[in-house]
DNA sequence: GCATTTTTTTGATGATCATCAACAGAGTCA
DNA sequence: TGACTCTGTTGATGATCATCAAAAAAATGC
């Protein structure tokens, strides 16, 4: 119901060609004053990939750098693995978000991203996006904004994992993932959640256990309703408060 | 000794033109391939202020975005609070980082930076240098390499907060220093830190006396000499290994 | 120099959250 | 449908680290 898996078509228009222009996500992905001829040229260098399978990866950490992928539809972690095994989520990426951006420095990609739903990607090959921005210095301005909107929500992430007990990291959890649905025309209050409570916990760096002991006290509390995945925000204003999320 | 301070002069050329030709840090902060007439023009928006003094702000929390900071000397901390005061430390920097880019897809600062070492810093209006970097395309191409590294190096900090034990924080720290350190010249084994006890700890997500202890410990077993902010690392190798540091 | 303030260290106690374990539910497949 | 697996929930216990408190050391000021 809320999920983003059926999201691609409505970037096919009436003949079924396959371009930015007529993607839902446009006014999320792109800048605002692309020109027909930047969008071209742009179209001409995606590949629109196959649908990813769940539990699949789109790189790993280690592996060359080439490419950097817009999310269509679907859900993808990126996560970072520590000699011991354990695994640190860096991020949950929704459609319209663009994946890939920490590996253009070292040439080395620095985390693992993996697909927790079904998913459609746009992958774009830098050394070509490159070439393109030379010409077209929008589309690099662009990125450059994406990026930084990358370092402040690292920073949000820093914040909460540094100093947030576990209650107020899970109320910001969902207030972060509510905007971003409300942004992309889903309820802000009923959320499908693509991943897992333990792909939660090695996100918010805290235990399964304590991630569902926390929703129980929420629910108890009134303040949602939570059947697996699907969760309901009944005082979404507490729950901000609660998280100190602004 | 070990401190930065003194690195500006050296960009003062024998005729006492100042110009990033002659900077010290030129190799780091720079594209490889930048050549005369890029750098006459970078020099010509550059505002190379006056030094900063101890506990002053470069920028805080909420100030609208116009310049981004290149540091020449001395050390900054960028930090955001939490409603409940509380401070979290997004990162230290050093002479040749640059400081502001959480800022740029905003318009609005989303953390405060504060000086904790008498500190020289080259202002870069932002506008200007993105007008220069239309014709000069290296320039933006470097600022984006600047950008993923720091989305790395918070990559890093997440996986340190959210998975790392308090031993093996103080120890990814040190060796982070003291790598940091040797890229700009300096001894990596003989560090003499920027910041106090207290901003470590609000680095890492511990409290100051989990600092000192643990800073105890490791002297104990003769990993290292600790004397305030004077620290002498015995054992890197082992402290690398502890640390899961590579 | 000595007095004052700030920072750091060390010790004792306690809270939060991880871990361990067992169970309940949901999803999958023959 | 029932057996099996995977995921999520709930309870009991314990470890790590925060907090509180006080002393020691270092930095600052007069």
């Amino acid at each position: 119901m809320n999920s983003f898996v059926s999201t691609y078509k409505k970037s096919v228009d009436n003949s079924g060609n396959v371009s930015c222009k007529h993607c839902s996500l446009y006014r999320i992905c792109l800048p605002k004053d692309a020109n027909e001829c930047e969008l071209r040229a742009l179209d001409k260098i995606i590949d629109r990939q196959q649908p990813l399978k769940r539990n699949t990866w789109l790189f790993n950490e280690g592996d060359p750098f080439k490419t950097i992928y817009a999310i269509k539809s679907g859900c993808i972690k990126t996560y970072r693995l520590t000699s011991k095994g354990k695994e640190q989520v860096c991020g949950f990426y929704l459609p319209g978000e663009i994946i890939g951006l920490d590996a253009i420095e070292s040439g080395t990609h620095t985390c693992s991203a993996k697909i927790i739903q079904a998913t459609r990607v746009c992958a774009i090959p830098y050394k070509e996006f490159e070439t393109l921005s030379q010409k077209m210095p929008g589309f690099q301005q662009q990125l450059m904004r994406i990026m930084s909107r990358e370092i402040a929500s690292q920073q949000w992430l820093i914040t909460l994992l540094g100093k947030k007990s576990a209650e107020e990291r899970v109320a910001a959890l969902l207030c972060n993932l509510s905007e971003r649905f409300e942004v992309r025309g889903y309820s802000p209050n009923e959320l499908t959640l693509g991943m897992s409570r333990h792909e939660l916990g090695d996100y918010l760096g805290l235990a399964i256990e304590t991630i569902s002991r926390v929703l129980g006290r929420f629910h108890k509390d009134g303040l949602l309703t939570a059947k697996g995945k699907h969760i309901q925000l009944h005082q979404p204003e507490q729950l901000r408060e609660l998280a100190d999320y602004s």
